[in-house]
DNA sequence: CAATCATGCCTAAGTTACTTATACATCGCG
DNA sequence: CGCGATGTATAAGTAACTTAGGCATGATTG
């Protein structure tokens, strides 16, 4: 048992390449950067968080740079690639087109 | 590889909980139900629907009885229980937080 | 009248993306 | 100097899917 969690599953990507897509950022600040913007409504865990990170990698969906922090430590920065961004655009279309589908359902009388 | 689906991950049981809370269906019927009602966004495979309703039977939330349809045959009608309404209660004030939690992230600037 | 499609229920194996738990290092602060 | 915050990472377990089957009956059609 673990449900209900603070996760839509199979939306941490989507979350991941937009908060990027706006400036790149270190895998924590991500995370940080989600649950802020989100109102604290979404908890991003570091188990989820880097797979994640590592997944879209390896589909050459970000790259990884390590940078200086604004603390002044060592961290890896994540962009978006040119592939990333379209991917991106899909995972919004993908969303708005299954979460608005949903709606129709759950507001179905 | 399968993803994208036309589904998101854990929204399944709200559908069905929401479906039958309108009136009782057999299994075949909802996922027809969901797949009309959501103009043929949201796609209900046979290999998700049936666990997911033996599933909802087990926690309580549904039950299920045999009954004809307007066809003519036998099929298993399932309707929400009390705890079921409570459930579905529950599952659709949690998908308003978290979609909306995304709809923050993913419209942020 | 046989074949095929639609209706209806079901399960097994595989995959994916989580959760939970843990490990480790550095920095700032009291 | 200990502890919380910052920062990256992996391993084991689990839930909910996908894919691919199987089975039975009623209706349609060539």
């Amino acid at each position: 048992m673990s449900r209900p969690s603070d996760m839509i599953q199979g939306t941490l990507d989507l979350l991941i390449l937009k908060t990027i897509s706006i400036e790149p950022k270190h895998g924590w600040a991500i995370a940080k950067r989600i649950e802020q913007v989100s109102e604290e409504a979404l908890q991003i865990t570091q188990g989820a968080l880097y797979p994640a990170l590592h997944r879209l990698e390896q589909q050459g969906w970000i790259t990884a740079e390590w940078r200086e922090t604004d603390t002044g430590r060592e961290a890896k920065f994540y962009r978006l690639t040119k592939a990333g961004a379209k991917q991106l655009k899909q995972e919004l279309a993908q969303w708005e087109r299954l979460s608005n589908a949903i709606g129709l359902v759950i507001r179905a009388v």
